[in-house]
DNA sequence: TATGAATGAGTGTTCATTCAT
DNA sequence: AATGAATGAACACTCATTCAT
């Protein structure tokens, strides 16, 4: 009885709070789905019907979520880079010296992809996308560049990091956030992998090696 | 007799070699609008006609040369591959010491990719297909592969660097070309550029010195 | 209340079953379509767009419809010999003697393709495609030996018939099918008509002769 | 020496003979091809060139001898009904009875297709296309008839059959070929075959009872 | 809001035929 | 006469998106 009198008093409001779960329940398993039809297949190659039926729901309904499958793209990048940039967050928490920041930054990365290899191959295609000035990718674009703001600013507990210039800031962010993705493209392509925990130290070693190298570099132009 | 005799068959050899000259003038004509397109619209949106028209044969005519697109595409990667590998191997061509020969390769892709921002994006993209092991593309993957060797065949000029195994070898190569590959696609994605000489000298040596470390890391893997 | 729910069950279902009704009558309506198109073209050069416009639906269409033309024409085959089976069958409803049989069927057939000529035309082409081992027409030659098995079944009614082995039953009925749709189609093909009734007679005659002939030797063979 | 002077005695008389021996044996050898990938592929799907490569020579060639791809069908075809006549012709030579020469005929085209299935595939499918008026296709429907009035001389040799009207004759003619196509093609497309001496003769004994039969009623006819 | 039937622009590919050599 | 590269009309099929229910 009781169960039924707070049912029909919390009634329109929780009906409504309901519908909000449920749409936005809906939503996030599109982007789940997207997430697995797109790097399966390929941003082209896979089909909304697919991501429809993987999802659960019937075709026409996707577009209530998303406008179009660019939006959706779009969505699942934008989803992927925030999964990215807690984990790298997540990953320097606890030091604050350049080449301890900046290792932990390049694990980070490095065991993001390798956890997330369909993360990978998505946020590469849409790189390749990007490179064509179609502005409907520019919402894209600005995701991208939103992460290596946001990369930037995680670098900047550094406090050698935190003094470089605005813009040496993200070059750097760029630089290793575009060296660890190729390295990591490049391995998936082709059959190259390294061998076991030596071959990842050496990987994150080399890499941190090459930011730091960069960062100095970049740390003195302000001298000018 | 015999200057009559060799007159006839140089002639019908020259006209044969005419014939198949000019076929093999279509062809290099086909690559290059092939570039062209593939990487101003993308793989996928480039359209067969178009290619044809920029090359100034009718649509049908492709496929004199081209089983499908796909073959179009694997010959323009192919091409853009032994383009880069000669640049490369003629840039290490009087060094010799290991951190000479990874500097000037270095500068080398670099210098590839700045100049021909074209192959870059189509190399790109052709990165991502590959991720999908569609048995069509097995061709393609072969041929970067074949890159990655000969990449790390030209490192070997360096002693130590040939003294390491051919595995690892090959795996400073994947590194050196993914790393230079991701930083290059980041930069022209986003609106980040390295300024000038001075940006661009910050770069080789950085990258140079993963790369360093990383045959560092790698040299030492055989003792054990 | 039973009412109510009565009527919102049955008020769904009758949705369901308009929409599911709408569905069926598009199907219908593409095999007419196909029919009129593959018998006025041909099947080759009937192309699929005509179809769907004669149909009064978009061309993409179709394909919710069948999953290729050869699925269409498939479809289209089997209406006819579906059509053709339900007249024959008819046909002999009230007679059992052998040779009134034969004569009734032999009847109904010559009547069936007078009466739809295109459906010869189609069914000939399909015949002549079905010499061709290509797996895709399998289900085709399925729909005519299931329609030489029905009309065999047909024939049956007659006791001497009936008595005749499974085996030996079907090759009456290819002998009666085939001698009928042969002659249909060299008269249709040339410009040889037979005249009115009397001819249509001496027709039905000498072929129900033919097939009593061979069903008298047949019927001999399990003696043996 | 005497060899010499007799080939150039002979000059360009046997230059000429042997060219116009080459050029028929040419045309002959791609009415060869065309029977066999006509018959192999389907009139559609049999592509020119590939005749032309059974040919032994280039695709460009064909045009040479025919204007078109209709134009080498209907040779094909115009071959086959002569070969067909002749082995009926041959097949009358000692019989004027009627139900002999009938039984003669019949038995000749059953032999004829069955020692040349592939002249019978072609042949339908000829008789398929000329169902539809298209004008090209005229001078293979004059083909055709042509065949069913030689046939109807040919059975003219008994003389009651002689002394039907020249109009009732090729009636006969096209019942004939008409059924004996037809029941074999049905065999053909279906699995089933008449099994050994014992179902051929079966089957030519009640075509010639049809056949018979046929005849008796059109010949009463005239009598009008 | 959800559905899924309908839409139709878009494109890779084929192949009979032409024609310069 | 022979060749085979070039042509371009033709067409089946796809799939993102819309919209009536």
């Amino acid at each position: 009885m009781k169960g039924i009198a707070a049912a029909s008093l919390a009634g329109s409001a929780r009906a409504l709070g309901k519908r909000e779960r449920r749409k936005s329940a809906t939503r996030a398993e599109l982007i789940r789905a997207g997430r697995q039809l797109f790097s399966e297949k390929g941003l082209y190659e896979a089909r909304i019907e697919d991501v429809a039926i993987e999802a659960g729901i019937a075709k026409g309904t996707v577009y209530t979520y998303f406008s179009d499958k660019d939006e959706l793209i779009r969505a699942v990048a934008a989803a992927a880079y925030a999964e990215l940039e807690a984990q790298v967050a997540r990953s320097v928490r606890r030091v604050r010296s350049e080449p301890e920041v900046l290792r932990h930054a390049v694990r980070a990365h490095l065991e993001f992809f390798a956890a997330n290899a369909d993360l990978m191959r998505i946020l590469h295609q849409v790189r390749g996308m990007l490179k064509f000035d179609r502005p409907e990718w520019q919402p894209l674009r600005d995701t991208m560049n939103a992460y290596l703001a946001a990369l930037a600013r995680i670098l900047a507990v550094a406090p050698r990091l935190a003094r470089m210039r605005a813009e040496d800031q993200r070059l750097l962010a760029g630089v290793l956030f575009g060296a660890i993705s190729g390295v990591t493209s490049v391995q998936a392509t082709s059959e190259l992998h390294a061998r076991g925990a030596r071959g990842a130290r050496a990987l994150v070693d080399s890499l941190a090696a090459m930011a730091l190298a960069y960062a100095g570099s970049a740390a003195v132009t302000p001298r000018r």
